[in-house]
DNA sequence: TAGATTGTTAATCGATTAACAATC
DNA sequence: TAGATTGTTAATCGATTAACAATC
């Protein structure tokens, strides 16, 4: 499948929060919206908004704008919400918990089939509506269900093991919560890594802090 | 106080990566590192190392490289880690718990005081180690003890209230897992706020996925 | 048609990489 | 001293912003 051309990540990045203001201004009972009024809502340029929905197409109209429900509709489709992935979410600790229950998979093109974890206090367990099986039949139920995605929210300590497993697995799509850093140990595959960095997250607040101290 | 020069963001969020790296080495017994053997090791450029260590002074030695405990606390100093900031969460839901069971304030420069919550499920629980007070009380015990930072792990729907509240309480420093745009909202003050838009990691992992599929 | 606003090219800005003199 | 490696300047690359012709 020829790629025309390779978007750039900060532009991909822009793009849920493109949605989340389009979606939002719909609810309004907003039907159409120009790329200057976008911008002074969502606190960038205009510029930049066209120039980063034209990385996937002129969606716009001159002399009128962007309709809503259309921007919302090819957001959609370059995104490729639509089409859920089946995946499995690997430690049902804390975090685990708090994912399963809080994010909405279905409507960012993800099917959470079953929840993971090998303490005896929680296989058995149901959170956010999906049953916790034990980690035993992890393998089993991934090759059975062919299984395309991975949420990993084990202990650090457990990660390495864990996520070379989904690996030989065939998993290349993988939520990572953990501190392992799946692409740099794998730099010839071919994966799609999301990390997210609490702590990380944390400690750059930190520093913001600092400066605005007086 | 008169900052020396500006440190761009893009080095700031790579600092707390770079202290992993550290800690990780010096628990492997290493005591020195080139910026050559950390960037193969990390997976950049020498030349970005040296940069970006260079922003905040010279903490290495022609011909020697880094002596990485003196690294390990540059690093510390110039994030702060050592100066705890009083901080509430507020918002005991799922997510909430997590962060409070799994993240360790201390060592990230946070002093986490109290949770709060206006459910009377979790008001008195104790959820990581700290206690659930109701919301009811929480403008005072932020006045009373001088609370500087807040953690917003509350449902959308609450999050502009809630957040416009401990602004008005004085808080400049905010981890957010709201959606709510706090800096965009009060573009005239100044704040350190940190987004952690779980969604929108998901939606563009959603877009990874699609590229790496054949 | 005239006015508005896009799509797109060109200019600017900022961040990363390369090169090398300084120096341990 | 010679070798190694930093600190720092210059070159390159990429991303953002500005400008404007195309066009609805």
């Amino acid at each position: 499948m020829a790629k025309i051309q390779m978007v750039a990540l900060p532009v991909i990045r822009r793009l849920p929060r493109y949605y989340r203001f389009v979606c939002s201004l719909m609810a309004e009972g907003i039907e159409r919206i120009s790329s200057k009024e976008l911008s002074e809502r969502m606190g960038l340029t205009a510029s930049q908004i066209r120039q980063d929905l034209n990385c996937f197409g002129g969606f716009g109209q001159q002399g009128y704008g962007y309709n809503l429900s259309v921007l919302k509709e090819e957001i959609a489709k370059i995104l490729n919400l639509d089409n859920k992935i089946k995946t499995v979410l690997v430690g049902a600790g804390n975090i685990g918990k708090a994912v399963c229950s809080r994010i909405d998979f279905e409507s960012r093109g993800f099917e959470l089939l079953k929840a993971f974890d090998k303490s005896p206090d929680v296989v058995g367990k149901v959170i956010g509506g999906k049953e916790v099986l034990d980690s035993e039949i992890l393998n089993q139920f991934c090759k059975e269900n062919d299984v395309k995605a991975a949420i990993v929210c084990v202990p650090d300590k457990n990660a390495e093991e864990v996520i070379e497993n989904l690996l030989s697995l065939g998993i290349k799509v993988f939520w990572n919560y953990t501190q392992y850093d799946i692409a740099l140990a794998h730099p010839d595959k071919n994966l799609a890594v999301e990390n997210v960095h609490l702590n990380d997250s944390l400690m750059t607040l930190r520093y913001l802090a600092k400066e605005i101290e007086e």
